[in-house]
DNA sequence: GTCCGATCTGTAACGTGTTCTTGTTCCCAT
DNA sequence: ATGGGAACAAGAACACGTTACAGATCGGAC
């Protein structure tokens, strides 16, 4: 008797899993990015982090529907991390920098671990353009993700031009990473458009702070 | 014996192609370009383009390094051939019209262009991360070619900021491009928040226009 | 016209992402 | 405890980008 009602391969929600799933969630994910810094992501192979990470070749695909699903759910967590630092050491700051001063500083030090990590720089960039809705789902989080960052970073810019000036900010950090890491520019290129960038389009804002 | 040096496969510059070369290349270009818009380019395969180009399929590594390289040669091409039409275009109107609205127009005509040919904005998207050396030259080119374009357009805004702006609409573009071809945003969204950058980016030289 | 090296064709082979298959293990309702 | 279905492991199989190879063909030097 033929089989004729293939069962569901796509990957089950991260909140309807069992603890040993989830474990095993993180530990592809975990593995993924180990393997990235180590040999980068464009020698790295699935069967290398199914190797790692102990768990089957055939079952990675039962977590993530394709090796962009993983790479966009391991960078997504990376990047995550990286703002929440971002975000606490500059609230650590004493205030009376400018929304635009403290922009820069933001972009500055985030550039600077993506400097740190050029492999998941280059990670970041090769999974941005994928099609495959589950990466697409996560990558849409990332974006959030940074989006609010941005936000708590300029709270006296209008709500109004808020939203585009993080639009703005995002899409010049994507794009002057993905030059960079192509080869298409140099990191210091990059760095300084990126800060013109957000000067030029913070500096309106300026005048509403008194300060010095 | 044994042949020690393997003969140099990279592909050779254009302008030191002969004719029958010269055909050989158009003809790839021009297979690759009609297949995508045919079958997409996720369903583009190097076999159908040697095919339907007459050029066999080892042969085509002889002028383009990679699925990539092509991929970025065609994309280029109708790219650099689309925004002729619209600076053309755009060189017909009555003057009047600030900086801001002409570049509104521009971007708003550009993205429906693409709106036509979905296809190969999915193309421009999946390749705009390719690390290939010779795709990200062909990228390259087309970066200039647009910010020319750009330039252009906005006449009015002083050589220094319009540097920094042209990268604003360029990143832009390119990503809200891939947030539409990779299903984060609808097309609607992403041409109003396109226009809406635009706008918020050069209204500061809106001033300097004395007209209407 | 002939020769020679470079280029091209046609096809086979290889590597890696993804899928399929088969047998095993886990988990839970009874 | 146990029977049964879902999930997993191990590995083979498949698809397509890329490379390798063995002749055919082209184009310039003589």
């Amino acid at each position: 008797m033929v089989k004729v009602t293939k069962v569901d391969l796509s990957p089950r929600p991260v909140e309807a899993m069992s603890p040993r799933q989830l474990e095993r969630r993180r530990n592809l994910i975990a593995a993924a990015l180990s393997l990235v810094t180590e040999i980068g992501v464009e020698r790295l192979q699935m069967r290398q982090v199914s190797e790692r990470s102990g768990v089957a070749l055939g079952t990675t695909y039962r977590y993530f529907s394709s090796k962009d699903h993983l790479l966009a759910a391991a960078i997504a967590e990376w990047h995550r991390s990286l703002l929440t630092d971002l975000v606490s050491e500059g609230r650590g700051r004493r205030a009376g920098p400018s929304a635009s001063d403290r922009m820069v500083r933001f972009v500055r030090h985030g550039m600077r671990a993506y400097q740190r990590q050029p492999e998941l720089a280059r990670l970041r960039v090769s999974v941005a353009a994928s099609t495959d809705p589950f990466a697409s789902e996560a990558l849409q989080a990332m974006a959030r993700a940074d989006g609010a960052a941005l936000l708590a970073v300029m709270v006296e810019v209008p709500p109004s031009a808020g939203d585009v000036v993080r639009h703005i900010v995002g899409h010049a950090w994507q794009g002057e990473l993905t030059a960079w890491v192509t080869g298409r520019t140099t990191l210091d290129d990059a760095r300084r458009r990126l800060e013109d960038v957000v000067r030029l389009v913070l500096t309106p804002y300026e005048a509403a702070d008194p300060a010095a």
